[in-house]
DNA sequence: TTACAAACCAAGCGCTTGCTTGGTATTGTC
DNA sequence: GACAATACCAAGCAAGCGCTTGGTTTGTAA
């Protein structure tokens, strides 16, 4: 199952907007905008002006600026806990599996959904006390297939230091890379990335 | 040369705030604000109740709210940077100054000063451009100690990666632990995390 | 054509924000 | 004890904020 496939299925279900219809676009843009100038910096009006229509307008899509945050990252999350299912799905062993993992990961962070990714590391202070547990719940489902592997690893001997500890510094290096890593320019590959990552592991 | 000397001599030189003074209580009351709300939603009236002074009085020792967030940002990474400093100088081979380099590095962020460096972390979208040039060039010596000792790492074969990768994931683990590691509750102790660290680069 | 809902606009309200102002204590110095 | 300089207060201004309101346009289906 492709990538194009999994997210066409979830916008079937209607857990992730399409990013044809006017709630996806504006989701998009306020990845852009959230991600580029923050949360709080980011205004309603600015938001408006990226969909091309008034302020107060938005409020017929969405009752609170908040619950925009919040929505970006409750489907980023479902888009790409789908995403690492399907991709360790194909795999056999643990050790691929978490290479696909890795994988994912990276691809989630420096590709399409980036943006959205990197406004769930940095603005989940600005969700309120009930967005957040919402958010922290679905991530959990998240964590927990990361999780399975590594402890798989642990078990086989592979992995000598606490499954939580590397998962926990994985999140760190990972996410970090949206500050710095340039697919674009600079000869390092994804591929590349996750080998080095990998390795890092002394998993290769 | 121990920590209280180090800051001490910084004290002196005026490079950063002694912390019994006026301004000095002021920058470790924001870094706990800006840390716990964020810098946007941190008001000036916030920072002022916290000292027990009237929010226009702020403005006789800062000229802006964003001043505050650049004098914590500055006088954090002059303090760590001599910290760190100092720490390096204390190690013979490449191998004990990393060690030294990681563990000081977990000290700055689950010690003192690790309100402000998560506020490092996390805030510097909202310092204005020139702010950010300034905090930028002061950061670039702090990673030049990193990258020469990482450089001889690899010149020494006991590092396969890329020293400027490795580096840069190092960064986004470590800075992470801000967001998990509580060394006062579970058995992990500072030592523990840089072994841990250490060993996960394969340099133990 | 009619009926109705969804999508949007124009205007602005009420509140909070960073910061200013003019004046008063407090402190250190000779 | 005079005298600055420093540190602070009380009050409030102008601007920007999220969001509301009442009304108009657009899309859809009978």
């Amino acid at each position: 199952m492709n990538q194009d496939k999994i997210l066409q299925s979830l916008v079937a279900e209607n857990l992730v907007s399409d990013l044809e219809s006017a709630r996806g676009r504006l989701l998009r843009e306020a990845a852009r905008l959230f991600r580029e100038k923050g949360y709080e910096r980011t205004t309603v009006r600015d938001l408006a002006a990226a969909v091309g229509i008034q302020s107060g307008s938005l409020f017929h899509h969405f009752r609170t600026k908040e619950e925009i945050l919040k929505a970006v990252m409750v489907e980023t999350i479902r888009l790409n806990t789908a995403l690492m299912q399907a991709a360790m799905n194909s795999a056999d062993s643990n050790r691929e599996k978490l290479r696909a993992l890795v994988s994912a990961e990276l691809e989630s962070i420096n590709g399409q959904t980036g943006e959205a990714m990197a406004v769930l590391v940095f603005e989940w202070r600005s969700l309120s006390e009930a967005s957040r547990a919402e958010v922290l719940e679905l991530r959990d489902i998240y964590e927990a297939l990361w999780l399975d592997v590594l402890t798989g690893l642990k078990e086989e001997g592979a992995l000598v230091a606490d499954p939580f500890i590397v998962r926990r510094m994985l999140t760190g290096a990972l996410s970090w890379t949206v500050t710095w890593y340039r697919p674009e320019r600079g000869g390092l590959t994804q591929n590349d990335l996750t080998d080095q990552v990998v390795a890092m592991l002394g998993l290769s």
